[in-house]
DNA sequence: CAAATGATTGTTGTT
DNA sequence: AACAACAATCATTTG
């Protein structure tokens, strides 16, 4: 054994390079750019039909806990209330009770890769090169496809 | 009037 | 591998 202090590949042991509360604010989300000018965004170009992001099992309960949350405070405005409550009432939960939350927020995450599978599908035609990827043709195309079969499986283990 | 912000944690995406 | 930004929400606030 020995690697001593090496934490070689922190095995265990929780790897915390970062452990900032608040990172000061990553970032507020900036959008809405349509002054006129067009600011030519190269790389990362955001579509409007790029599927969003897939909701944690936080947000997952978040959903719920804000009803909750709202009903108990109907008095409380900012959001911020609620997120704060929330991230405690979370941290509050055991695993198994997150698990409900998890199962679904696992869910919606396979559909996402689906989605993002057929979008990335999409994208992939052109094998220009890369400068200006930014084909702007709108037009409606891509007919119906994909149909959604909603499934709900309630699997609640018996006790 | 319209858009950003604030606050939470988790997950995905990019380098 | 590790960091960066974003996912929902909604009243309040600023330009």
């Amino acid at each position: 054994m020995k690697t001593a202090k090496g934490k070689g590949a922190a095995t265990r042991e929780t790897l915390k390079p970062v452990d900032d509360k608040k990172v000061g604010k990553r970032k507020a989300v900036a959008k809405a750019d349509k002054s006129g000018s067009k600011a030519k965004k190269n790389k990362l170009a955001k579509d409007p039909n790029k599927p969003k992001r897939p909701p944690s099992a936080f947000f997952v309960f978040l959903e719920e806990f804000r009803k909750t949350f709202k009903k108990e405070n109907p008095t409380v405005k900012a959001v911020s209330a609620v997120g704060k409550a929330g991230g405690e009432k979370w941290k509050s939960l055991s695993a198994a009770e997150k698990a409900p939350y998890e199962a679904k927020a696992a869910k919606r995450k396979g559909e996402y890769q689906k989605l993002i599978t057929a979008y990335n599908k999409k994208q992939e035609s052109t094998t220009d090169d890369g400068d200006e990827e930014s084909e702007i043709h709108d037009d409606g195309e891509e007919s119906g496809q994909d149909d959604a079969e909603e499934e709900d499986d309630e699997d609640e283990d018996d006790d």
